[in-house]
DNA sequence: AGTGCCGGGAT
DNA sequence: ATCCCGGCACT
């Protein structure tokens, strides 16, 4: 780097670098130099101060690099001299993570001893010892957890929620660093996928493993994602988007025009698509993906506003506090092209009047919303059973006008598009930035290394903000 | 004005 | 791939 920069300085050609001034003068004033040449006897911020508008890029590394412990040996020192802070100044994130693994390794554990017990209880020839010591081990788990939860909120409904949900999303929203969850960079809130998915783990099966341990309150043998939208989010001061997330129903929308058919798997309405619309009767594997830019993915709350909300305006962005930019960023091609990841479980019976439903559509194509459609109260949303697998929903609502601008201009379908996607999506006009710059990514709040280290102390910032990219040691 | 970071250029 | 920075959005 330095020499690149000496490089470009030569070959600027403006003057040459007396060797008493420092490598520090020639750095700062780097670019400046053809306006301001620094005179060699100056010290270096004098030399600074003679550029025109030093970078201040320039200054910090210019300061720096002057140090003589890291003038030894350039770029290798540099990047020892990074770990080794990153390893000084992340402790908490890395401890925060281990304990996180630990946690998943337990709920892992959990749900492994539960499938162990199946077989086990299946089978005959397994010896007792060793399954009463992972039994064992599961009860402390199990025990801690639901201990940890009580105390935590004596009032809390159903617990176990609150256990798995800090279990499977709350890490990154509690700020923690995603390298656990960023290497594959993919999950899905929707528990049909997420049962489907047996990488991540699933929120119906922790709620499975510790329906014993709900209060007596426990409504019966409902659909899991409704019942664990409980209403604890309204009782505490825990961020309320990590409720969402479980209660999300995904369906796939058909945005073929006057079509609006609703199936319940990528896989069908890439199916139908397919067939119905593009005349295609050929399978999936000789699809070119077209179909994926005629339907979209719906996030169909089944929150019920009604229950127990009346606190809450229904139109309360908190309410539908749009899901984390990662996750929305999440590969949803990728949900969407592969059936089977994203497969959900259709049978789920849904509500069949859902008056006050909270819609959130997204899609991953060209006109993506960041900010998530809903259909305020004042609308109504109604059900249309078809059959087993496939239902449509029709809703009537004030038009609001939805705002997209196309992520490709050059995508062959956006003339088409324009008037598909414009159809009278309603848009909760109070959501923030709902018509703002929609490629984007929303700023984070959270302190980034130039706010922790300082202008001063650029080269103990990662090497993201470094590059003024997202930072990465500090992931909202 | 300060900050975060996207998009894109240079290497 | 890595490095860097202009410029924009946002606070």
């Amino acid at each position: 780097m330095h020499a690149r920069r000496l490089v470009k300085r030569s070959l600027i050609g403006s003057r040459v670098y007396a060797p008493g001034s420092g490598a520090a003068a020639g750095e700062a004033g780097e670019r400046e130099s053809r306006d301001a040449p620094v005179p060699s006897g100056h010290t270096e911020e004098e030399a600074v101060k003679g550029a025109r508008k030093p970078s201040l890029k320039s200054l910090c590394n210019g300061g720096q690099r002057d140090v003589p412990a890291q003038g030894q040996n350039g770029g290798t020192q540099k990047s020892e001299n990074t770990n080794g802070v990153e390893e000084l100044r992340a402790p908490e994130h890395r401890r925060a993570g281990r304990t996180l693994d630990m946690e998943k390794d337990n709920t892992r554990s959990v749900s492994l001893l539960e499938q162990k017990r199946k077989v086990v209880s299946s089978s005959i020839d397994v010896p007792h010892a060793r399954k009463s010591d992972e039994e064992v081990d599961m009860d402390k788990v199990t025990a801690a957890m639901v201990l940890t939860s009580l105390s935590t909120s004596p009032l809390v409904r159903s617990p176990p929620v609150k256990v798995s949900e800090g279990l499977n999303g709350s890490w990154k929203d509690g700020g923690f660093t995603p390298s656990s969850y960023s290497s594959s960079g993919f999950w899905s809130w929707s528990a049909p996928s997420d049962q489907s998915n047996p990488s991540t783990p699933s929120p119906p099966l922790s709620a499975d493993s510790f329906r014993p341990f709900r209060m007596s309150s426990f409504s019966g043998p409902q659909d899991d994602t409704l019942d664990e939208q409980d209403t604890s989010s309204l009782l505490f001061d825990e961020p309320i988007p990590r409720k969402r997330k479980n209660s999300m129903k995904v369906m796939f929308k058909c945005l073929w025009k006057n079509c609006g058919k609703v199936l319940s798997t990528a896989a069908g309405i890439q199916r139908h698509i397919r067939t119905v619309h593009l005349g295609r009767n050929c399978d999936s594997e000789c699809s070119d993906g077209e179909e994926d830019f005629y339907y979209t993915e719906i996030k169909l709350n089944t929150d019920s506003v009604a229950d127990g909300l009346s606190s809450l305006s229904p139109a309360s962005p908190s309410v539908l506090s749009p899901p984390p930019a990662a996750e929305h960023r999440r590969t949803e091609t990728s949900s969407s092209t592969s059936g089977a990841k994203s497969e959900s479980s259709s049978s789920t019976p849904l509500s069949r009047s859902a008056p006050s439903a909270l819609y959130l559509v997204h899609t991953d194509h060209a006109y993506q919303a960041t900010a998530p459609v809903s259909i305020p109260s004042t609308s109504s949303a109604r059900f249309t059973p078809s059959n087993s697998s496939s239902f449509s929903i029709s809703w009537q609502s004030p038009p609001v006008t939805f705002t997209g601008t196309p992520a490709s201009p050059t995508h062959s379908q956006t003339q088409g598009f324009s008037e598909q996607r414009s159809q009278t999506i309603p848009v909760l006009s109070s959501l923030p930035r709902a018509s703002g710059s929609l490629s984007r990514k929303s700023r984070g709040e959270g302190k980034k290394c130039r706010k922790v280290y300082g202008m001063e102390n650029r080269d103990m910032w990662c090497t993201a903000c470094r590059w003024k990219k997202a930072c990465q040691r500090f992931v909202d």
